[in-house]
DNA sequence: GTCTATATGCGGATAGAC
DNA sequence: GTCTATCCGCATATAGAC
């Protein structure tokens, strides 16, 4: 009996392997924040070694500001999607589809994570170069003014950190999840409650 | 002539020396995260050596704690002061509280990296009765609406990311800071602007 | 294309002196 | 009340085999 081979990652095409692995990074990032995860886990949410990602992405600062890049297209892209159809209805669609991103695991964190890291040189970049995007299209494509535009960032934002503190459940002398949903979002209370984790579980 | 001793920081009463190393770890905190900063940045900032940091609060994470719990009591003192007065320019009033906050380093920064870390097991726990005081506070105390309460709070919320992202000035192909600041807040563009650290610049 | 082994540096925390 | 010395664990990154 020979001794079996230590189960590896099948070959691949290493594009295909990239893409696999930025998936896995988005949800671990987005999980644990750009600073808390480690290239480690990344590794093993996406099945491959350690160096392996250091050896495709060169750093996990790269690794993430490819992430990030990632998710602001998405973003965009789905915002696109729904720019057909009745203008007075646009603000409710785009509303929709950036909660629809939920079940994009880490998609919607890594952007709000990205957020808070202007301070950091090359990240921080990238971030504004997002955060850019996002604001000419809802400008330039979608046709919002600036107070529309200023309201509709700002629930997003705000939605983002419904999601970071995991404010999904009731926890006794805390306020009620419901509470604060309702009063959010009257109609998207389930969808977002039952794509976040609960407190303390893992995403 | 005898071997100077190394500058040492000068007795004094531990309640007093919590507070000053309270208000450089807020400052520190809010610059470079939770999770980026190290307990021996804090000491130094506050003029300390590192295992007395750790000595004094236990651990880094017992720490942050104190720091976010300060500051959202911090928070709402500032909106209690400003109660008094024509309700309907109360909104008004506590907007300019929020980013006046600006000036005592870190405040803002330090609630808004709170927000991202629900997942966290205790710090999670003390992120949410924050936001959940605050809640409150803007809900019984100041009266407000659900609907005006979602709106002040998803204000606050795009603040805290024109901030985190140092949105302060016009970076080439990027959306230019005055272009979100004006739409965002016509009145606060140059306090905001002036209160605010270059990108890359530590704050 | 992907792994194992490993160097290296850093951060949190402890022990104990003054 | 505050420091110095230091241990230990962990994370990134490199070298090099298969």
């Amino acid at each position: 009996m020979t001794v079996e081979s230590v189960p590896t990652a099948p070959r691949m095409k290493a594009a295909d392997r990239r893409e696999l692995i930025l998936e896995a990074a988005t949800a671990v990032f987005g999980a644990k924040t750009y600073v808390g995860t480690t290239t480690d886990e990344v590794a093993r949410a996406a099945g491959v070694s350690q160096p392996y990602v250091v050896r495709l992405f060169g750093t996990k600062e790269k690794l993430f500001i490819e992430v990030i890049d990632r998710a602001y297209d998405r973003l965009i892209e789905e915002f696109r999607a729904v720019l057909p159809g009745d203008p007075e209805d646009l603000g409710r669609r785009m509303g929709t589809a950036y909660t629809d991103l939920l079940v994009e695991r880490g998609m919607l964190p890594v952007v709000a994570n990205s957020t808070a890291l202007g301070g950091e040189p090359e990240i921080g970049r990238v971030a504004r170069a997002g955060f850019s995007r996002i604001w000419r299209f809802i400008r330039d494509e979608a046709g919002f003014s600036p107070e529309q535009a200023r309201e509709f960032i700002a629930t997003g934002m705000l939605i983002n950190t419904i999601v970071g503190l995991r404010l999904t459940g009731d926890y006794g002398d805390e306020v009620s999840a419901t509470e604060v949903l309702d009063a959010c979002f009257p109609d998207a209370v389930e969808k977002v409650r039952s794509l976040l984790p609960a407190a303390g579980e893992p995403w």
